[in-house]
DNA sequence: ACAATGACATAAG
DNA sequence: GCTTATGCCATTG
């Protein structure tokens, strides 16, 4: 475990039912704005004991990019789809729309 | 410390 | 808009 890593964890964390982070938002709230490919990696290490919404980082073009070794990309829009994210007939997400800013969080969701 | 790897992002064709 | 080529970062051997 990095502090990397837990720094991925805690934000992760945070994003609320029903919305979505790119990797790449990810590693800006950060603070690294050039390391969403090692967020990819953080989680790719996460301990399956760790309660994370994993399933709401997908990739900067509002696809899903996950690594088949640990899910397949249909059960990660099935957890989507069941918060109420929604897909296009290319299977991507509006990130317009979905997109989560923690700067107009109030707690209210999730 | 160096080289290789991967759940990414962006620029080109 | 999709596919291919390059660049970037943190982790690991």
């Amino acid at each position: 475990m990095t502090p990397f890593q837990r720094q991925v964890y805690a934000l992760v964390a945070e994003i609320p039912r029903g919305r979505v982070l790119s990797y790449g938002a990810v590693a800006a709230l950060l603070g690294r704005p050039r390391s969403a490919r090692a967020v990819g990696g953080a989680l790719s290490l996460t301990p399956d004991d760790l309660e994370l919404p994993w399933w709401r980082v997908i990739s900067g073009s509002g696809r899903i990019s996950t690594s088949p070794i640990h899910h397949t990309a249909q059960i990660q829009r099935a957890l989507l789809e069941d918060e109420g994210v929604e897909f296009t007939e290319s299977g991507r997400i509006d990130r317009e729309r979905f997109e989560w800013d923690p700067e107009e969080t109030d707690g209210r969701d999730d």
